[in-house]
DNA sequence: CGGTATCCTTGGGGATACTG
DNA sequence: CAGTATCCCCAAGGATACCG
């Protein structure tokens, strides 16, 4: 399997805890910092600041800085990362879909020696 | 966003540095463990081991043993399996097809103050 | 508001060795 | 062959505090 090192790369960004779930937020238009810490509940103010560095040096999304006080700063989705949202859909909703069956095969899977 | 914590769920399954991998692997029928491990390349035996029984639990594989000597332990994706296996699909097709242009992105991030 | 900086903990995961 | 068992390390990431 030779694309597995080339798969791996794209794992790293799609691994990431928290990368798909900005992308996922940013569907529907731009949003600032404090709105997206809002909207992606759970995550802290430090790794919100990393993924979105990452995201923006991937080319995923770009960061608009309003030089106005106080400060306002929006991200929004590429080209390329509104593809990347397109091909993360289904297994998004695939998620969703399948979450209670996961819970019931865990269940039925623990309670065996 | 109320679905953030039930999408986190299974970006812990896809998130795993290796499931998908797995996965995909078994995409043409059953494999044994000396198998995927060469089909994997850079997993340890360990992970192997690990991510394995993670994906059975969750429902995604089936583990069958037959009793000889030598052992001989095949996994093989279940019905709910398949189904992610096609819903991951588009996300590694985008992860091939977008490599270089990541690549290009991040070479031009970092050639910037 | 939108971050940095710093500290600190946890557990993911590699290497190695052993076994039914 | 298909794992377990151990040891160990480092980096992901949370908490907290401070800043332009």
């Amino acid at each position: 399997m030779q694309d597995a090192c080339r798969t791996r790369a794209v794992l790293d960004i799609v691994g990431d805890k928290w990368a798909l779930l900005v992308v996922r937020v940013l569907k529907d238009g731009p949003l600032r910092f404090t709105e997206l810490k809002r909207a992606i509940d759970g995550i802290s103010q430090r790794m919100l600041t990393v993924t979105l560095r990452d995201l923006e040096r991937d080319g995923i999304l770009t960061r608009t800085v309003r030089e106005v006080m106080p400060p306002h700063v929006s991200y929004e989705l590429t080209s390329m990362g509104r593809t990347l949202r397109e091909a993360a859909a289904p297994l998004l909703e695939w998620s969703i879909a399948h979450l209670p069956e996961i819970d019931a095969a865990r269940a039925a899977y623990d309670d065996r020696p």
